[in-house]
DNA sequence: CTCGTAATTGTATCTTTGTAAAATTGTATT
DNA sequence: AATACAATTTTACAAAGATACAATTACGAG
């Protein structure tokens, strides 16, 4: 997991997190990292720079918010991967829309009407207005 | 084994497991998957999603308690025999309720709002009013 | 047909990986 | 010196993967 170039100052004014995040930074941005690669665990690079795995995940968990990685737990880290050229937001709804297609031809083909396809989707939107007032981020679970 | 339309985000906040789960439910209740009909094996499913078997083992697990499938070790999973409720037309409206929510399930997933989805399914009700007026058993085709 | 072995399928358990929150350390500031 | 605040470490936890196992089926030798 090529990352061995990493160099913490204790010394410095500047966080350990910080000093993380820019040159992983660094590194992403130049092209050295490329997107998919895995980078080393928290574990592994605190091991690395002798330093503890918690400041790690702080800096990686920083890169993520910043879109640079994605880390997911269980599995490790990766460099973002763009998901394709084109515009992000046009994309996703563009998603909605064959979704919604595939869900209404469905509908279609097991003899619903227009009429009867909206009033059941207006109700069980309603319903779901009730049970999730204008939330994000759902962690669903019943 | 149709189940090959499933899909993973990794870069999602929400478990692979809880992803997977949601999307076979979704299938059973909908009527995409019927029951006796044999899922793929855990081995299967996980070579398709790029995951770990036992990822797709904890969901079959979840899947199981919640009564919607039958695992068998040694033989397979397979979906479960639902209840036959009501009469026909009560049948009818149950089928539309759970594609319903399948679609509406899905699109929560891939983090549309409730207003999103809302406004979607007006444009492409639109739509099909104007294609096709007071129709019914439309026989559509993607 | 019967038996035994290999292959297939789900299960159990432990390890690895990231997450979250409390406890500690260090450093100003008063 | 005492206090407060930020950075880091400690500790516990949750999700996913790795490995070994048990139940069932498939299939060939006899």
């Amino acid at each position: 997991m090529t990352l061995s170039d990493i160099h913490i100052d204790f010394r410095s004014d500047t966080a350990i997190t910080a000093q993380i995040v820019e040159q992983v930074k660094g590194r992403v941005l130049s092209g050295q990292l490329k997107p998919g690669n895995q980078l080393p665990t928290v574990r592994q690079l605190a091991a690395e720079l002798r330093v503890n795995f918690n400041t790690v995940a702080r800096a990686y968990r920083i890169l993520d918010e910043l879109g640079l990685i994605s880390t997911q737990q269980g599995r490790g880290t990766y460099i973002w991967e763009p998901p394709e050229p084109g515009n992000a937001a046009e994309r996703r709804l563009h998603a909605l829309t064959q979704i919604t297609q595939h869900f209404l031809n469905d509908a279609a083909l097991m003899g619903f009407t227009v009429d009867e396809i909206h009033a059941e989707i207006e109700r069980e939107l309603a319903r779901r207005l009730i049970e999730q007032p204008a939330e994000k981020g759902i962690k669903d679970k019943e």
